[in-house]
DNA sequence: TTGTAGGCGTTATCAG
DNA sequence: CTGATAACGCCTACAA
């Protein structure tokens, strides 16, 4: 049982330091923020006494004087546990955290489910940050323009509805990757090649299929194989079963996600089917999924911590006025391992 | 190509709140503040003024009015991927949300990686939140004493670290609910019982195998089945086998976590065991691991979610400066699944 | 019950 | 190159 201090801080002000260096407060104030205007020695001592005094500059106060808040928000549009639990969206918040350990921005977590949604909007809206990225499973589907129009939005993954205002965003190609993951399959010999994909109103989902979808029809090959899961492992395995119960014949499958391919994987050989030998499958992601199972998934890798990396340089260069185009498109490639 | 409109925003003032309803700053700041102090028809007129101009106030200005952020830091002491790549956290952070929901405060990610911890330190000690949760899989080992004096810290499992100061945390029995999950496979005629360890520097892995042993112990069985894991899937299965090869003879295993049974249950698959006829497996966690698998897992339930959300009240109450018992415990259950 | 006046710690504009 | 001197938006005695 114990009560807290009072709350007032006693942290020394830009005021002290200038009196312990014997100059102005504004002449600290420059040497912090790191003019040029400063002469050397006048500038030591200033460095001298801040060090002394432990000085820390007070965010508050410094807001208040330039509008600018130096945070940024993560939003994150849906349940926490959902979210984290892909792999994919740990990994971009990695990035992100990475690429903005450089500044001096801070992230703010913004968890939007769904009702109150508008606890968020008033947030974001109320200039309590400098810009916000949006990653999520549904992305953009709440998110107004209005939003974007009063700070800088970048997303992770193709925000779902039209493109006006165009938004900023960082993205593979999952048209073109699932296509090549596909073909991968065709090249092996495969022809009655299923697909598990992501749901459909997830611009990942949509793209992910359509790419399968492009690239049996270019070989001629049925694309009537298909269920749909919605990303999650057990989905996965619901997915496979439909699969199997509907076309008995199928010799392999590519699947729109790791973590729903090792489900898939899982009711293959809980059906003694063997795994590339009876069913070839292919993954999507390459996330750590992708190697905790029993068979090694061979897989269409997609950087996912470089694109958080990239959306938070994207964020950056916004926030500095610079241009900056309105989408990044990262590589894939295919990783070999067991499965395909 | 689009440049960002420059930053200056335009919203409204608590004096254009006050010219709007015609009355002075100081009124408006009351019934902004919820004062009782104001006639009722002034904060009407007062509340239409606001909400015609959509007045929301600054935070910044506020914060440095009354030395008070209402930012509370989350800090996670490593890697993203890894953190939330155990539900359980990711669990706990949703609780944690859920519980600041109907508070005034913001949560800001501090992501501490190994190097650059200083940045997080300094930030912390810079006086930029009220408060800080520490939730980590080394939760302890890393942050000083001094942190706790300047500001209330709440963490979230114990610390590892002797209790001086007494730390606040909220956590389950370990110990209790490993003794209970193991007795429940002693009472059900198992006697070789093994166990997947956590990792022995971490609390939670520490006491479930101190849990685990007492158990055993306590019905005159073997103590020497053991082996251990970092709660990761893969490490599961790893432990599992070396278990296996050691210990062909054993008849159930304990699982520090349901990740790790997960892994585990594989592996006994894999070998063409049966679970539970050849091997009973108790999880631990109850999350949503527990039940994507196969086979679904008994497990000992632990309220995650809860844990975070308690961890909110506690950093609240203290935040409010009212006394606050230093450890909660939450309760813990046995759920009785596929498994064992 | 309401208004006045300062101050919170920085930045920015302008003189010197 | 340096130092006054206003803001920035809000809170809070103190007065009225």
């Amino acid at each position: 049982m114990t009560t807290v201090p009072p709350p007032r801080r006693v942290a020394p002000t830009l005021e002290a330091v200038a009196a312990e260096a014997g100059v102005s407060r504004s002449t600290v104030s420059r040497v912090v923020n790191g003019s040029n205007q400063v002469s050397p020695d006048v500038e030591a001592a200033v460095h001298a006494a801040i060090e002394r005094l432990h000085y820390i500059p007070n965010r508050a106060a410094r807001s208040l004087a330039n509008n600018q808040t130096m945070a940024i928000a993560l939003v994150i549009p849906e349940d926490t546990t959902r979210f984290f639990g892909d792999p994919y969206f740990a990994a971009i918040v990695q990035g992100i955290t990475r690429g903005l350990d450089e500044s001096d921005y801070v992230l703010t977590l913004q968890v939007a489910q769904s009702h109150p949604r508008e606890k968020t909007m008033r947030y974001l809206a109320g200039g309590n940050v400098d810009g916000a990225f949006v990653v999520s499973h549904h992305s953009g589907d709440l998110f107004p323009g209005s939003l974007a129009s009063s700070m800088p939005v970048v997303y992770g993954g193709r925000p779902l509805r039209p493109d006006d205002p165009p938004a900023y965003f960082v993205d593979v190609d999952n048209v073109a990757a699932a296509e090549r993951g596909t073909q991968y399959l065709i090249n092996k010999g495969r022809t009655r090649i299923a697909t598990v994909a992501g749901p459909p109103d997830m611009p990942a989902g949509l793209d992910r299929a359509a790419g399968w979808s492009a690239a049996m029809a270019a070989a001629g090959l049925s694309t009537e194989r298909i269920a749909y899961g919605d990303f999650s492992l057990a989905s996965g395995a619901r997915a496979m079963r439909e699969l199997l119960d509907r076309f008995p014949d199928l010799d392999s499958v590519f699947v729109a996600s790791d973590l729903m391919a090792t489900g898939a994987i899982q009711v293959l050989l809980e059906r003694g089917l063997s795994v590339p030998g009876d069913v070839a499958v292919m993954g999507f992601d390459d996330s750590p999924a992708a190697t905790s199972g029993t068979i090694q998934l061979t897989t269409v890798h997609q950087p996912s911590e470089a694109v958080g990396a990239e959306m938070a340089r994207m964020m950056l260069a916004l926030l500095r006025g610079e241009p900056v185009e309105h989408r990044r498109i990262m590589e894939t490639h295919i990783v070999e391992r067991d499965s395909a």
